[in-house]
DNA sequence: ACATTTGTTAACCAAACGGTTAAACCTAAT
DNA sequence: ATTAGGTTTAACCGTTTGGTTAACAAATGT
């Protein structure tokens, strides 16, 4: 029973600290609340994570490896910069729809604690931009993009992605659009941000 | 004495409310470091404002009211489409390299809370996309731009200006870049981005 | 001059918080 | 049946937190 038990409690315990910590932020959530979440006593969560800091670190590190391997896959692979957008447009938004906390989870604790990622990027699998540069500049050379840097190209994808799940309560306000509207909205960019960034670039 | 203590000591508060609360958050602020960076006594925050709820809410509508105007000069002013956002894009960059923490301040807040833009919705001055809804199917018409929905067009825009200051910390670790070279290739976004988003739309 | 209102402070308070403790519990090996 | 180890709980603890109080100071009105 020792390693079923061990395991299923520390993984409550992670679960219901995901639930709260991404919901309400580090300085939001409450010991007490991820306890009662994860319906056990919450002595158990200083039992197995020490303390609330180190609760929230494997609650973020999990959270940021899920979305790393998303970026690297634009980055790394060999397909064209045209498919690549494409591909990744309708992957991320996919994703995120999924994990529609995530993005701000991730924003806000690295613009609170600034020196948090860099111990993020030691790890393996840190994105890493150079193939794309690469890439990017070996296009422009062969005429199938317009001149851009590829840092800036690199930007504009990612903000046209998440932008949607971060300023979600804004947009909502401003477009006047209800929780299905949005939706739809969403959806629509699967394609629409793809061909926005295509027209763009596109010689 | 009254009236010059009055305004000056309320003001101070609300100086210090400001700094405290956009950088660390509803959640992360405390009332005592607040009256510290005021200079005055803890018991004056209550005084003046009652409660922390509703210091927050004093310093957000504050901070909010700075946005708007920056987003209805974009809406409602009669320029072409490729004006507006030549010097949107310039001017909000400008705009938000003065007050680096404002939006991530009101996208954080406002995700915490979202009955909150209800609130500051019925406000006069609230931004409204009727008219440059119309501008743009006018556009389109015209055959100045290519088809693409003004909902999608606008939400474009303010991504691709207001997410280099969301992602700051994300996208310094991504491209390498230490402060100045950010600060740097945030200035270079000014033109970067409008002509980015013109080249998308422009017939 | 004096009373009243407004501004300011130090001291205080109850509740909430993260964290600890000591004992009970459960299971597997002896 | 007993022991030994990890697991779980209720109760507890010291500190921090937002907020209050009561007394004091300064200005204002009469």
């Amino acid at each position: 029973m020792k390693k079923e038990k061990e395991a299923t409690t520390e993984q409550q315990i992670l679960d219901a600290a995901k639930s709260v910590f991404q919901s309400k932020g580090m300085d939001g959530a409450r010991m007490q609340e991820i306890a009662n979440e994860a319906g056990i006593n919450k002595a158990m969560l200083h039992y197995y994570y020490r303390n609330k800091q180190l609760l929230f670190e494997a609650v973020f590190k999990q959270a940021f490896s899920l979305l790393a391997p998303q970026l690297n896959d634009i980055l790394n692979d060999d397909s064209s910069i045209e498919d690549k957008i494409k591909s990744f447009t309708v992957n991320y938004t996919s994703f995120m729809v999924k994990h529609p906390y995530l993005p701000n989870f991730i924003i806000q604790e690295l613009n609170r604690n600034e020196d948090f990622i860099l111990k993020l990027k030691q790890n393996t699998g840190f994105p890493n931009l150079q193939k794309f540069q690469k890439q990017v500049d070996s296009e422009i050379d062969n005429g199938i993009i317009i001149p851009i840097e590829a840092d800036q190209l690199f930007v504009n994808i990612i903000a046209l992605n998440i932008f949607p799940f971060l300023g979600k309560p804004l947009i909502k306000a401003f477009t006047d659009k209800d929780e299905k509207a949005y939706n739809d909205f969403v959806e629509s960019r699967k394609s629409e941000v793809a061909n926005f960034i295509i027209n763009s670039i596109k010689r």
